[in-house]
RNA sequence: GCGGGCGUGGCGAAAUCGGUAGACGCAACGGACUUAAAAUCCGUAGGGCCGCAAGGCCUGUGGGGGUUCAAGUCCCCCCGCCCGCACCA
């Protein structure tokens, strides 16, 4: 069987006589290149549309991910601009972040070059695409000209109260010195020095996107044009609840302790209260007490991850004390620390009623605490505790058969009435912490002065930029560590002062770059308002799932952020967005249990996989799993380019799968994308003469319906790409392919003949654009095809003259008849039965009914 | 634990409204071409059974039940897999 390596044998023999795929393709892109035709402008009188794909990480070469988002988003551009919308397409780099810092680290190449290395060599391999991309809007996020416009931001969110200062926990790595992202904590240590991580608390810049809580949740039902999943991530994300905060007495103790709770209702089964470790209270009234010190080790060495704390046990330490029951005059509640309770959310304390909360239960049979039930289901039935749905109140004095959303409302009034608290809503988003003590970021542009305090740098001062002279010998946040960067005089009194040493996060970056595509060269300014007008916001934005919350919360924050200080007037960012799948593909070990690259393995004559090399040793096939380096079963874009071709590797990645789904890659499928390519090129070369013919009288019917076909698929072709069901619409061009390969043009069928023809050419334009650019000057074009307009289609053509109608008999299909469309329902229920093997299967059958859907089916029902 | 999604041939998948299940492709098999192989081209194909054949019958969308003239599609229960998450009080 043929594996990569002969795949590429048979383009050698094939392309010597017949399609020369590297040099054809090349041809076209310098065409477009010097017709400069990506390139667009303001056109006030054309409809626009801004396609957008996440711009990549430039690590250094693209991969299969890269190529699937773009060719989904090209094939959207290079649509809408054949149907007349003056698109924009644009690329970028985002070009900050930690890889370029460990490349520095552990190969001593400095960030910044490293970063330009690759983004050179990226730029390549995506033009390689072919991709309708506006390079002259080419945006670098590491380029001062870029970041010195998010200084400027981050002084008017200043202004605007959008920025501050705060202590903020974060993962501190004591040997490295270092703050750690979470993902570089590893089993509670730090990825590369393994010491135990601890919990610091640092200064940290803020975001008060907590301002735009509501409205951000509230704008999530604008978007129509989002994937539900997308929106109910962001949704539980930003996690509002209603619910009711108010104030424990803590008995024999002048303290006070305030919890929040969503289910005031329950508050007469109440039977114990509970902080989080890490609550001020917590010390205060546990300190020196024997076993605290251990609780709370063993509270920490659980972990933060979600995923080892829903593993854990629900375990508490009793403090000794109790709370005053805010409506049981004389009852005591004794009061815990309990692991399960975050003091990040609410106030980090709670009371606990068992019979009607799963945790709550867990922890009071543990303890031994009471379980007192207060709700009961409004249906009578019996059930088991704990009880977490709605019904009505049972041992609740005053609130004693009332519904649970009443008895909420009743609750909250009472706490109110007792001066011990309120209704409240809360949320669960948190301020977006921006400050990374990292070198490769940008600089934040405060400077510290012992006088004045904290002082922002003057705007003619911008941007406060990266030094180049930079080391990597020591740990810790190498800008702390230069001789004379930090070292500053205040703006304000000329004296000795220092520059913040934090970098932004680099979401900071990727939350407006999609303005400044709008106008990326502008020096003055960000961008300009108009510019930003007529072209936001983004039609369609496409990238990873794994952006749904994060980036895109962000961004929308951004937008919004960026209208109060006065740069642009839209509402969200991204009108439309979709999440493509993962690509996958698969695993493969050798003899010794080692993951080998696919490009290494090959299938020998009897069909088992072995090795490329060598004495073909034999390997093992594993599971289908998403691409990934520690895994080996990558496959190098770079090695399909060169040898399949731009158009090939589209047509495969787009031809397979639903775009949402994930996508397995395989050899054999792309050589199937690559064959029909060949076979269009060659079938069109050969039968060209016939195709320019001019036509001998009248076309045949054949002929007619051909041009039918033609219509319809172009018809099913937009509606599939609009859909983003880009493997139906690949699918329905290979039907229209086989259609013209059967037919027999007649003398006078050939203006048809090549209607049909170039139809195909131009519905597959968007997923091969140099094959079919070729093929449309093969034709004699001398008009380019980027700039010729999608086909129009003859409604007339889009209806069918017969219809095939099914015949069944109890449900189950007898026979398929050819009728007019339209058909009456009498007329439709005689020729089903007269339908000879209709008739024989009736015979000795009474008729008890027929239901005809005209166009459709007709259905005897017979006994 | 919570939230979301998915389950259709050997494989990836199609199937507006409930109305011919399996389009299109991959892999496979048969044939043509070739000294031979590959490529290419032509053809076959959900599974099972009957038939020399034409054709016919049964069965089939994770499992079970229901609604309907008709269910991949709607409803109920169950099983399995995948994704997200910050125990959300």
């Amino acid at each position: 069987m043929l594996g990569l390596l002969s795949a590429i044998n048979l383009r050698d023999s094939k392309m010597a006589e017949r399609y020369n795929i590297r040099e054809t393709e090349e041809k076209w892109r310098k065409v477009w290149e010097d017709h400069n035709v990506f390139h667009v402008t303001e056109d006030p009188s054309k409809k626009k549309y801004y396609v957008l794909e996440m711009f990549p990480y430039p690590s250094g070469r693209i991969h299969m991910g890269h190529v699937r988002n773009y060719s989904l988003g090209d094939v959207v551009a290079r649509y809408r601009t054949a149907q007349g919308y003056n698109v924009l397409h644009p690329m970028g780099w985002d070009a900050f972040g930690l890889p370029a810092e460990n490349a520095a680290i552990e190969r001593n190449a400095h960030p910044k070059d490293w970063t330009y290395e690759n983004i050179t060599a990226m730029r390549v391999q995506l033009k390689q695409m072919g991709l309708s991309i506006d390079w002259e809007r080419e945006v670098t996020t590491c380029a001062p000209d870029y970041y010195k416009h998010e200084q400027k931001m981050f002084l008017d969110f200043l202004k605007e109260g959008l920025a501050y200062r705060k202590e903020m926990m974060v993962n501190w790595d004591p040997f490295e010195n270092t703050v750690l992202a979470n993902e570089q904590v590893v089993d509670g240590k730090g990825w590369r020095s393994g010491a135990p991580v601890e919990r610091k608390k640092l200064n940290q810049w803020s975001l008060k996107i907590t301002d735009y809580a509501e409205e951000l949740l509230e704008a999530i039902k604008t978007l129509d044009r989002w994937p539900e999943k997308v929106r109910i991530m962001q949704e539980n994300w930003i996690g509002k609840s209603q619910g009711c905060r108010f104030t424990f007495n803590i008995i024999d103790k002048d303290e006070t302790l305030d919890v929040f709770t969503t289910r005031p209702d329950t508050l007469f089964g109440a039977s114990f209260a509970a902080m989080a470790v890490d609550h001020p209270l917590a010390q205060k009234l546990c300190d020196g007490k024997e076993g605290f010190k251990d609780f709370v080790q063993q509270c920490q060495s659980i972990g933060t991850s979600e995923a080892a704390i829903e593993q854990a046990e629900k375990i508490g330490f009793n403090t000794g004390h109790f709370v005053d029951h805010p409506f049981i005059e004389g009852k005591k509640l004794p009061l815990f620390l309990a692991n399960f309770i975050l003091m990040d959310y609410g106030t980090g304390a709670i009371f606990g009623c068992p019979a009607h909360d799963q945790r709550d239960f867990d922890f009071a049979t543990k303890y031994g605490l009471e379980i007192t039930q207060v709700v009961a289901p409004a249906d009578g039935s019996n059930i088991e505790l704990p009880f977490t749905d709605d019904g009505v109140m049972i041992n609740s004095e005053f609130m004693n058969g009332l519904s649970t959303s009443e008895s909420k409302s009743v609750a909250i009034k009472k706490i109110e009435e007792l001066g011990l608290g309120e209704g409240i809503t809360q949320y669960r988003l948190r301020d977006w912490g921006i400050s990374r003590q990292r070198y490769w970021g940008c600089p934040i542009p405060i400077i510290y002065c012992d006088d004045c305090g904290t002082v922002p740098v003057p705007e003619n001062q911008l941007p406060v930029e990266l030094p180049y002279d930079i080391t990597f010998d020591k740990p810790g946040n190498p800008l702390a560590h230069h001789p004379s960067w930090k070292h500053v005089k205040c703006p304000n009194c000329g004296k000795d002062a220092t520059r913040e040493t934090d970098t932004f996060d680099t979401f900071f970056e990727s939350s407006w770059y999609f303005a400044r595509y709008t106008d990326p060269k502008n020096d003055g300014i960000s961008f300009a308002k108009n510019k930003a007008a007529y072209w936001l916001p983004v039609d369609q934005y496409i990238g990873g799932v794994e952006h749904a919350v994060l980036h895109l919360l962000y961004s929308r924050f951004f937008t919004r952020a960026l209208s109060k200080c006065g740069y642009m007037d839209t509402p969200e960012p991204f009108a439309g967005l979709y999440t493509q799948g993962m690509i996958n593909h698969m695993t493969y070990k050798d003899k010794d249990g080692k993951w080998v690259y696919p490009k290494d393995v090959i299938k020998d004559e009897s069909g088992n996989w072995v090795l490329a090399t060598g004495n073909h040793e034999p390997v093992t096939a594993g599971r289908v799993e998403k691409m990934s380096k520690s895994k080996r079963n990558t496959i190098d874009p770079q090695d399909i380019l060169d040898s399949y071709g731009a158009d090939a590797a589209r047509m495969f990645i787009l031809s397979d799968s639903p775009p949402d789904r994930d996508l397995e890659w395989t050899e054999a499928g792309l050589g199937g994308s690559w064959r029909f390519i060949n076979r269009v090129h060659s079938f069109i070369m050969d039968a060209k003469a016939t195709i320019l013919a001019a036509p001998q009288g009248a076309p045949s019917d054949a002929a007619k319906q051909l041009q039918k076909t033609a219509h319809q698929t172009i018809h099913a072709v937009g509606s599939a790409i609009e859909a983003f069901h880009m493997n139906k619409a690949v699918a329905k061009l290979r039907e229209l392919y086989n259609a013209i390969e059967e037919f027999k043009p007649q003398s006078g069928d050939t203006a048809l003949y090549k209607e049909a023809v170039e139809y195909l050419i131009r519905g597959l334009n968007p997923m091969a654009p140099h094959l079919t650019e070729e093929l449309w000057s093969e034709l004699g074009h001398t008009e380019l095809l980027i700039k010729t307009a999608w086909p129009e289609v003859n409604p007339e053509y889009l209806v069918a003259d017969s219809a095939t109608i099914a015949i069944q008999i109890n449900g189950k299909l007898k026979a398929t008849i050819q009728l007019p469309v339209d058909t009456s329902k009498e007329d439709a229920e005689k020729a089903a039965l007269s339908e000879t093997s209709v008739a024989n299967a009736l015979e000795g059958k009474a008729i008890r009914k027929v239901i005809v859907v005209p166009n459709r089916i007709v259905n005897v029902v017979a006994g």
